[in-house]
DNA sequence: ATTCTTGCAAACCCTTTGCAAGCTA
DNA sequence: TAGCTTGCAAAGGGTTTGCAAGAAT
């Protein structure tokens, strides 16, 4: 198990991927890399990913489309986002209520070791007065 | 708003689909058409299930793969998931604290129109004995 | 008769892979 | 130097689409 290399590519990946709030597809990640005038390749984008993936850097979500989303682990506080389904505004919100809920829903049914994933979005009220 | 024609391939799909227990990926449910004398085309499969998946008639869910698992509804209304990471075993979740919280969460940040995904995994208690 | 549905194949999208050339440690 | 990384392009896997032929209403 050798550390990974520290190459341009990697360092672009990472410094980009701190620099976005919530999740960004691999693909959104590479264009972000190109606009900050970075050069690399998606399938190097991809590489890197399943790296910081592998350490336990980043989080991953799947979206309905099959796209998956990445972001860098926030070991913080974890929380959910609502966001706009017009114009993209994204929201940090706190869900204790949730983690506790989805925690009992799990002991009900007996499970053990739950992980939940949740999205909310809806139009937000800028887009609504519109 | 026109219901949808009644065809060989809709009564295929629907009645597969009836039989199986759990999730089935488009794919496995075409194949398991074909082993039932059905032939009809890929393409078919997936336009039925988009069908049936408007008429709120399946479920969806997707996997780390990207790949849509579909499963015929058995609660028509909105209800949530808790499936098992190692076994793969589902129960239908009922949530209406969530429905109500989703809701006020969304007010509090002046959003309209809320909608929700959320999925929950674990071990269940028969895995987590073995 | 009209309008929806099918089937086929090609197109799509995201992601992975094979391999030579380039770098890092 | 040794061997991980990169870049490119091609391949892969799942899903969608365009369109003519075929059904359902």
């Amino acid at each position: 198990m050798s550390a990974s290399r520290n190459t341009v590519q990697r360092r672009e990946v990472i410094g980009v991927l701190s620099q976005v709030q919530g999740f960004v597809s691999a693909q959104e990640l590479h264009s972000l890399i190109g606009r900050d005038g970075g050069h690399i390749a998606l399938a190097t984008v991809y590489t890197q990913l399943k790296k910081l993936l592998q350490d336990g850097a980043v989080d991953v979500v799947m979206t309905d489309r099959g796209e998956s989303l990445y972001r860098r682990c926030v070991v913080e506080s974890h929380h959910h986002h609502l966001s706009c389904r017009r114009c993209g505004a994204t929201v940090e919100v706190d869900a204790p209520e949730l983690e506790t809920w989805a925690h009992d829903i799990g002991e009900r049914f007996g499970f053990r070791e739950i992980r939940h994933v949740v999205e909310f979005n809806g139009i937000c009220a800028s887009c609504h007065s519109n």
